[in-house]
DNA sequence: GATATATTTAATAGCCCTATTAATTACGAT
DNA sequence: ATCGTAATTAATAGGGCTATTAAATATATC
């Protein structure tokens, strides 16, 4: 009666939806090139999807949870404040290096769809407000020591989110301007992933 | 016989063409939507501009020109380096304030049609290499006389660019994450515009 | 093997959007 | 006032996209 495994067409649209609106967004995807790209009709994927916008959302909620968490689980095991937060830095970079595209979907959904932030808010409940509590409470502990200066926990986490997402939303215009080609730009990834985590440091001393 | 001076209509098709294409991008943003803006008849639209294509490029390209002037432009009269790299990071952070949708479209639109890049190139030529390269001997000089590290300009800038662009980039997701209203959300922007500075400075301590 | 259910397809309704065309109005020059 | 050009409009062709429907095929169950 029931589907016991997930039949893989369901699992195909996903990926290929996945993958077209990483390259052309919500609005420039549609059901149609989905069906193409799968190598199936057109109407399975409402069939399964119902919408075009349920589709979009079941692929967006699993990439807000695996964006956030970056942050969450890196660095627990480190015994320093500069252990954990170069451990963070560095897992926050590697996940967007996996996922080059999400940043910047992440940022064009919700600004053309506010709406979404809703979706957003929905899945981490009050997590973001204690998280930004608890990471202040380091920073006040760190920097009595004297180790560091003070700074509010919200600026530190957007200096090192914009700082690792730069390099992948700004991908073709740092190619554009630099005159860098594929191979290149990967050597500057790995050489701003260093960069990054040197300059934060730095930036952060008393 | 000819028009001496511009008709308000085709300016304000343009202006209209701006707002919407700020608010909602390019695949979103209909030749309707911007004669219902305007309150002409859609077919003007066409009139003055043709195709909906050529319409963006005309806005886009003035855009991009604004975008990259704040850095040659600003600083320019103050004698230290710190001094003028202030002025151009100040400068820069309140350009995007004046148009916060600016870096978002530009990474945007390149994004999904990567052919724009050449409307890029173009209107700057080789002009991005040069500028890089004079940076670079300014940081060099500076960096002899033991004032900062050596770092390539290309990081530092976009250290500049990545730390005063997320601010906009980012807004709905800065404010979901916590829950400021717009009001804060402006006091914000007032704090972070220093810590830009601060922070960039003192990451590049020797 | 018959029957029920799940999956897939073809066809299409209905909508909205871009761009064009042909007709109308406004306006400047002579 | 008239003629010519510019500006504007109404109407619509033509195309593409989403979502639905009804029919066909595969798959599981008994």
């Amino acid at each position: 009666m029931k589907k016991i495994k997930d039949s893989t067409t369901e699992q195909q649209i996903l990926e290929a939806a996945e993958k077209l609106f990483y390259e052309r967004g919500f609005a420039m995807t549609h059901t149609t090139d989905i069906a193409r790209e799968v190598g199936c009709n057109q109407a399975l994927v409402h069939y399964y999807f119902r919408t075009k916008e349920k589709l979009f959302e079941s692929f967006f909620k699993t990439k807000v949870q695996l964006f956030i968490s970056a942050f969450l689980t890196a660095g627990n095991e480190e015994t320093t404040f500069e252990g954990k937060l170069t451990r963070k830095i560095e897992a926050h970079f590697d996940i967007l290096r996996k996922n080059p595209r999400l940043p910047f979907l992440l940022f064009n959904e919700i600004s053309v769809n506010p709406q979404r932030v809703e979706s957003f808010r929905a899945n981490l409940g009050d997590m973001p407000q204690l998280l930004l509590k608890a990471f202040d409470n380091e920073i006040e502990a760190e920097a009595k020591e004297g180790r560091i200066r003070r700074i509010p926990a919200i600026d530190l986490i957007l200096t090192i989110i914009s700082m690792n997402a730069i390099m992948f939303i700004a991908n073709p215009i740092i190619k554009a301007l630099t005159g860098a080609d594929e191979k290149e730009y990967e050597k500057m990834l790995g050489r701003r992933r260093k960069e990054n985590v040197d300059a934060i440091l730095r930036s952060l001393r008393p």
